[in-house]
Order: structure tokens, then sequence, then C-alpha cells
DNA sequence: ATCTCAATTTTACGCGCGTTAACTTTTGTT
DNA sequence: AACAAAAGTTAACGCGCGTAAAATTGAGAT
């Protein structure tokens, strides 16, 4: 390691030194400099159209010489409803998550609404926690995507009783204002059907304790699948637990394969992230992947992750259709929060195929 | 898409009605229920071992029968020094900065502050927006790093000059408590050396128009161990710009490839998404990556991204130290905050080769 | 110049809590 | 039992702003 003391001491609490004596520090006193009374000034930032424009010209001339701004969180406290929208996701060093993070918190700025971004990293107590902390930030909705399994559905319900909150990715029953999800039987349905067209029937990859109901349910539509098309299913259960797939996906896939445990040499991982992983234990073992020549299995997966494209080969897989998904949630909510409340809904978007090398 | 209307309409404002009668509105409330004083109450909340035993007893088995959380937001307000901790990333749907930034997440927590996590999504307007909202929250410090050259130097500066702020991962001169990074020459150095022990030198593949500082100190740390190896160095830089790097590194490595344009058949990537990138096309192109017998084209990474483990071949790279990196800038921040001021440093922590079959 | 309506200003209170000062009550010591 | 220290209570103000009501000012129409 290298350390390096830079050049110059830092000065005695260098932030307030730095501070120009013009520097405002509430709305009062930008009012006095403006020449204009607070609560005109109050009424500016909430809608500036709400003034007369010359009003409004003389505030926004004060407002270049002076720079302030009003502290948000002061305007919330008193506010009847705030702008803030709560986006909530179990784990955000899942790029999926943080992809469907970023797309929401776009969305909500668009629709003007201030979203904060939470990640319970996985930890329920965490989950909780951050539901209190949104309690006081009075927010006017909540985007929330629970842990699933681990979360405590008491507090969850609390907090749907209390704050609008529209679920999506991973449902907790009749909770919230709607739920926005994918139509998780149809993803292995869709992946079953393709494989079987193409080449053998594949066997079943996931996790023995999955994190959340969607595992089970594409369980349940590979199986259904299977039977109606006349084919034995199979499934293997990977050992482990926590949000490692990758790593669950590689180490029990190198497990599953060395031990010749698939009865057909085509594998549908029930996401993508264990397919990744999946696919690291076939390289090892030197089996080619994909549905060309000389290939020995193939492997598909399910979510499009948005590293799916980058594996090799790249992933075929079963679409999330994120953007359907988030812009569902999204609207819902805002619909809910501008118009009062709706009937609670569910709503399931298919999966779309994407074809890539893998299988 | 399926649509379910769920049993039962939403009743009028459900969250409000669902409010038992015993609901604590405040802290006044409160005190009231527990037959206490609300600054008692008060001195509770930031410090339960500041009350005598008999009082907390009293006061906690209130907490157990009304459940009460006093507003964290109305808290700050006034507090003079809050517990609020901002950690700013240019781009969460990255998973280095999702990962380092969910360790430094815990760091606050542990260290009884309480983070709030923003992401710039790569937008300079939006990262200026962050600071702006971070001055509301009067944050005890800041934990920042900057988009880096797209960023707003002179907003930084600002922000920097009020707020206790550690910068970290990208560098912005003179900024800052201190800047906490690593030492990006160093990781280049050591990947040539490597390269060169084991084979042929390596061409180095990097951005056109890199996004921040450390891709320049990589290229130069490359062109300096050539040297000073006597090893002609090789630079391709390729087009595009923007965060979608792997994606980069994919069609530039594909034209770069096919146009034969590398002089060596080792590959040195500015960092582990590119390299991520740049495999797929080796993959499409059916060139064998590896050191063993047999293979094509050596191919390392820098930055030990969290999926450099699961590509195919697992990427040799040079392993950014995350721990040490979060550590030292919380600690610093922390340091700064509890015990005042402390001289600018810079702090540059060394990579490690991670050698993995990619070369 | 008069009237009218809209915009603005004054004044005042509230949000939920931190914090201080002046008292009053509890401790536990001798 | 007397008394000082510790802890708790009351009262009051402040944070930075929203919001409501009443009084005042301004602009456009007659």
């Amino acid at each position: 390691m290298t350390t390096r003391k830079d050049a110059g001491k830092t000065p005695e609490r260098p932030w307030k030194a730095a501070m120009k004596e013009t520097k405002i520090r509430n709305m009062e006193e930008f009012a006095a400099v403006s020449g204009i009374s607070r609560p005109t000034i109050s009424k500016y930032f909430n809608d500036p159209a709400s003034v007369r424009a010359s009003t409004r010209e003389r505030i926004e001339r004060a407002l270049e010489t002076y720079d302030y701004r009003p502290n948000i969180f002061a305007m919330n406290q008193n506010r009847k409803l705030t702008k803030n929208v709560g986006v909530v996701v179990p784990y955000l060093a899942d790029p999926f998550f943080a992809e469907i993070a970023r797309n929401l918190e776009n969305r909500c700025i668009t629709a003007g609404y201030r979203p904060t971004l939470f990640s319970a990293h996985g930890e329920p107590a965490l989950e909780v926690e951050i539901l209190d902390t949104l309690r006081s930030m009075k927010p006017a909705g909540v985007l929330l995507a629970p842990l699933g399994r681990a979360s405590d559905v008491g507090a969850v319900e609390k907090f749907c009783a209390d704050v609008p909150t529209v679920l999506f990715d991973s449902s907790l029953p009749d909770l919230g204002l709607a739920f926005v999800g994918s139509d998780n039987p149809q993803f292995a349905r869709l992946a079953v059907e393709y494989l079987c067209r193409t080449g053998e029937p594949p066997c079943f990859f996931e996790m023995k304790t999955p994190a959340n109901p969607n595992a089970n349910r594409r369980r349940q539509g590979y199986l259904a699948a299977m039977e109606s098309l006349g084919h034995e299913p199979f499934v293997f259960k990977a050992e482990g637990s926590g949000w490692d797939f990758e790593d669950i996906g590689y180490r029990e896939g190198l497990r599953a394969l060395s031990e010749n445990r698939f009865p057909t040499r085509t594998v549908l991982c029930s996401n993508d992230r264990l397919a990744i992983g999946f696919l690291v234990a076939c390289y090892e073992l030197g089996l080619r992947v994909g549905h060309a020549l000389g290939c020995d299995i193939r492997v598909a997966g399910q979510d499009d992750h948005p590293f799916a494209r980058f594996t090799c080969p790249p992933l075929t897989t079963v679409a999330q259709d994120y953007e359907s998904v988030s812009r569902a949630a999204a609207d819902i909510l805002f619909r809910s929060i501008e118009d009062g409340p709706v009937d609670r809904q569910t709503l399931l978007f298919e999966g779309k195929l994407v074809m890539r090398d893998s299988a």
C-alpha cells in the first residue's frame, strides 16, 4: 500500500471556513435577499408556474446570485403528500436487481417523483429496518421487491397497510396495491418446448432451497410442460443457500456432471445466474456447450440476466420483460397515488425466448 | 401478459383504515402512554444507557406495547451531528460498484452510522443532484466515488468544502479529506511482468475515451513496464463510450481480432468488463483462450470483477483490494468525523495477481 | 378614477424531534 | 436523618419548511 501525505495541512473544519458570507442558510434568508416573502418563495419551489411571471423572474435572478436550494427533508416533513418514492430490492449486487432498480429510478424521476433506493443485502432484519426508515420518509408510495421466503411477512403486511406499496418480482400473497412480476410457469414451459423441439428433453437444475417462490413456479412449469409433452422429468436440486448463485451453479454443476446424474444432455437452469456457474463447470470438464454439431451438452437459463449475452457460449434463455414489469409497477403506483386506490391486481408478464448459442 | 383482479376490492385508503386506535404518532404521544417525559424519551433513543435502568425498563416495556419508532428525518433535522453517511457510486449496475457499495454500507452500519446509497447512473447531472440531496441530509460524512472525467468538478469541490468527504476509486485532484484507491500503474505492471514471464509480451486493449483517470494510469503502467522489460508496446483503443463495457469489449475485440491488429497473441485488457466482452469475441471466432497447450490466445483483465471467476475460461486478472479500499475509506471518514480533521492523504492499495485459466 | 379579481404579504401555527435551563424528585452516601 | 449528586420534569425555543387565514397590493377592465 502507498500512503502519501498531500501537500498542505487540511485547515480547521475546511468545510466551514470555505463558506462565503453570502451563503443562504434557509428559505427565510433567501426570501430576505430576494425581496420576496417566504410563503411566495415556498409556492415557487412547489410549482414555479404558480407565481406571477414577474415574481418568478425576480426569484430566479436571486437564485443565480445566491444559489440556494430548499432542504428536501424539511419540505417533506410538513407536506401532506410528498413526492418520495421508495425502491426496495432484496440484493443489489445482483445485476438483475441493479438493472431493474435503475429502470425504476428513472421512471420515478421522469414522473416527477424522488426515488430513494434501498437494498436489503439479502438480510431479513435489514429489510425490516428499511421499511421503518421508509415510514419516516412519508413516501407517496413504495416499489418493493421482497426477499421472498426470508421476508418478515408480518412486517411487510403492516407496512403495506400504512403506505401505498406495489410489490414486484417476488410475490407475497394478497399484500400491497398490486403484484407485478413474471409468468414463471410460462418461462419454463417456453424453454421446455423449445428444447424438446430442437433436441433432447431437458433436465431441470435448481436450488434445493430457493430464495423466493418464483423458483417453485418454474419447477412446476417444467414438470407440467414435460408431462404434457410426454417426457419423463428430472430435477436436480443443488445444495447451498445464500445469494452466490453462480458459485452454487458451478460447484453443484460440477458434482452433478461428474457423477453423471443427468439422464439427458440438455439442462434447463432455474435462473441465469445458476446457468452462468453451470457453464463454468461444463468448461472445466471439457464439455462443449451448444446445439451445433460436435457439442456435448445444451444449457439454457431463465431471466436474460444482463450478463447472459456475455457467457461462452452466449446463454440461451427466457427473457424477463424488464421494461414491462418496471413500467407496469411504476404506473400502477403512480396512478394509485394520483387517482386514489385501485382494485388489487396481479400482473404477470410472459417471457420471450432468446436463442443464443448455448442451446 | 396475464392480468388478474384479485378477490375483494381494495378498501378506501386501506393503509389508513387499518390504523389501530392505539397507534402512536410521535414522541409526545409515546411519552404520554409510557408515563415518562419527552426529553427523557429523547435521551433514551439517543443513547439507551444514558437513562436510569428502571426508566429504561419502563420505556422498553411501553415500546413493546405500542411499537413506536422516532422519525429519523425529524431527528436529524435538529441534531448538530447526524449519524448519516452518504455512499455515492457512479454506476450501480456495475457489479464492482454494487459490491463495494454493499461493503461500505455494512461498515457504516457496524460503526453505528446510517448509510444512504446513491447511484449517479452514469449521468453527471444526476451526480450533482445527489450532492444537493446529500446537503439536505446533513450527513456526518460522505463516501464518494465520482463519475470521473464526466464529473462536474466545481460542484464536487463546493460539496467537499461543505461536507467531510472521502473520495474513493476515482480521484479528483486535491478534493476531499482523502483519496483511497488502487495503485493502477502497479496493476498493469504486475500483469505485464507475469505475462512476459510466462509467454509473449501482452498488447493492451482499452477504451479510447475511458470514463475515469484510472484507465490512463493503467495504460501508463503498461507502457512503462513494457519498456523496462525491453518490449515494444502496442495499445489498441476501442471505439465507443458509455458504461456498456462488455459490449464494447465484444464488438471492438471482434474487430481487432478479425483485422488481425494484435502483434502478439496475448492481450491485457484495461479492465475485467472489457475482458469479459473480449472473451466472447474470442469464443465467437473459435479462438481457444488460455495458457495451456493448443490455446490460441491469452487474455487477462484488471479488477477481479465479481464475475471474473465465472467466465470461460475463468479470467486471469489483477485483483483490486476491495476490502482494504473500503475499510480505509470508511476508517478515514469515521476517524475524521469523531476526532476532527486529519491531514489530507492519498492511499493507494496494490493489486494481487489472480491466476486463472485465461492467461 | 373606480371596481374587481388575482397575486402577494403578514401573521401564525404545525411537523416531529433536539436541546437547553431552571426546577423537582429520586438515589445512595455518611 | 441530612444532604449532595444524579436523574427526571416542565417550559420553551429552534430546525427548515408547509400551509392556512386575513390583510394588502397589484393589474386589467369598465
